[in-house]
DNA sequence: GTGAAAGCGCTAACAC
DNA sequence: GTGTTAGCGCTTTCAC
């Protein structure tokens, strides 16, 4: 079995103390150049590498973070884990990705087991399931570095990035009308969750400041955020069973998007109308029948939360302004 | 700033010795019951739990494994990580992921990483550029306990599991002849790796059994394996300025495919012809043109990888016997 | 049945 | 400029 090579090693070696050795590997200014060199070539020669699991237990730091986000296998969160990860290679940090499916009990569990394994900060998007915030609080009040990102919480202080969802929202649905529907409905997320209110509100905003009044009909929730395709299926049936029935329809996620694709397939007889859904899928532009879509800025997202959750791990003195950065999404008209 | 609460703690509180406690709170059978019981409700009390970074120091295990992939934002891997993850979290790992982005120098140093990061073991998905080995066989043969998954290396012996990628593009291959085409065009992946040479292999045996002659001008290579549309363009475009065209494609991976539809929109005039691609996309239904699509296990794949990879790490006795399991896939015929 | 001491690999006072 | 020592939190001989 495989033994590395230690500091102790090398000083028995060259005949110095571990310290001297220590010293000379973390180039101190203490260590003449002489013995630096000697003591850097065998640890090359050796290929010596500093254990970081003795370095964290010395330093009370891991260089890990822990990430946490309702599924990988979700477009949206794997661009972000992609932009984290590009952040966390270059600083000398691990990721350690942990998946709540969007289920409250895993999120708590896993939470916990995340600050057992020492993490040293943990970049959350919350489960569209959770209500209840005592299981980050508590975290959160006991000094453990939080960042929020895409599914933010708004009562705990710390620094948050997400995408303009409002903004996001009010475009696209103001686009709708000024193509000239008026009829425009809105398949919502979980309706818990922050991105949720942010692009409903969006949403109503704009159907406001084109003088259209707001139909709660023309709303629909799906709380399990379209992983139950019957749940979708049955909003979708909803607003076409509706006397006044869409002539538009503007969709919170990437999941929603596809799921009411399927739904309306069923529908007979075919309905075609113009659907605005957010989606970071790679395969947006090949879908039938197509959609125009907003993109969020899912690298970008997950970069920014990565080097809020550095600056937060490394900061010297506790910080006590927080920054909620939000980005802009790229709207796609597809017709 | 937050600050754990240790077995020295506990001892102190309790007027004990740290190794009373540490045998206590593991339950060992020298220690009174009486004594268990009050170490274990003042260590439930004020919240204990262990230190993983000093066990680890001392044990010399991590409890966390290296996962190294193409890229996670990609339905095939991110449905595999899943199926690593399921395992991992129940038997008390972490995964560290890792991503090559298929090129072979960050594969080379993310696996140094890794190595230096003190996991216990490495799963491992080659990248598409690589065809030097040796900076995985060193690592193997120091001891580092290494399972392939999907794009194996044949050279090394440890445990592997891959999808049965000749049986999947044999039976892909020969629905299309059984279809009656007969002029089958095959896109390949990056030539170097296992998967391409086994769904070559089985596309070439479909044809031969069906006394089909193969035509080398009928398959081509993807070095970028659809990263770059403009190759996967070319590749297409040449397949189609043949005498004889192509009455069927049969593609052999999920960004392959995407990449041929958006490739076969671009050509006038039209073409309409059958399609079956390998993809493990969750909108693949929903594509246009509708394609057929086989589909791999991934969940499972990613599953199966990490049963052995722990059984690796925890068994006694060096293994000598190794197995390679393959996985069947799925055809899903959608005409 | 419980405690004392050593050690995992590393670093940082504190010597000299 | 280099060595000695102690300690991060835990387990594990070895005593008693």
């Amino acid at each position: 079995m495989f033994k590395a090579a230690t500091i102790k090693d090398i000083a028995r070696a060259l005949s110095l103390s571990p310290s001297t050795v220590s010293r000379a590997l973390r180039d101190s200014h203490e260590i003449g150049e002489q013995t630096k060199k000697i003591v850097l070539d065998y640890a090359r020669q050796i290929n010596y590498h500093t254990n970081p699991i003795a370095l964290s237990l010395k330093n009370k730091r891991s260089y890990s973070v822990g990430v946490m986000v309702a599924d990988v296998a979700n477009s949206f969160f794997s661009q972000t884990i992609n932009g984290i990860e590009s952040v966390a290679y270059q600083k000398g940090y691990n990721i350690i990705i942990s998946q709540s499916h969007d289920s409250y009990e895993r999120e708590r569990i896993n939470i916990e087991h995340l600050a057992n394994r020492s993490v040293d900060g943990i970049l959350m998007s919350m489960s569209a399931q959770t209500t209840d915030y005592a299981h980050i609080e508590q975290l959160h009040s006991q000094g453990m570095p939080i960042v929020f990102f895409d599914r933010i919480v708004d009562a705990i202080p710390t620094f948050k990035v997400t995408t303009d969802n409002f903004k996001a929202a009010f475009d696209a649905t103001e686009l709708l009308i000024k193509k000239g529907f008026k009829q425009i409905a809105h398949l919502a997320n979980a309706p818990q969750l922050s991105i949720t209110t942010e692009r409903l509100d969006g949403y109503k905003a704009a159907l406001l400041a084109n003088g259209i009044i707001y139909n709660p009909e023309f709303t629909r929730f799906c709380a399990a955020g379209g992983r139950d395709a019957d749940e979708v299926e049955h909003a979708v049936n909803h607003f076409f069973a509706l006397n006044t029935k869409p002539d538009a329809l503007f969709i919170a996620s990437d999941r929603l998007s596809v799921a009411s694709l399927r739904a309306l397939r069923k529908i007979e007889p075919a309905i075609a109308l113009p659907i605005i859904g957010f989606s970071n899928s790679d395969v947006t532009d090949l879908l039938s029948p197509q959609i125009s879509f907003v993109r969020q800025k899912a690298f970008d997202m997950g970069k920014a939360a990565m080097e809020m959750l550095i600056a937060l791990i490394e900061s010297k003195h506790p910080i006590e302004e927080f920054e909620t950065r939000l980005l802009d999404a790229e709207l796609h008209w597809e017709y």
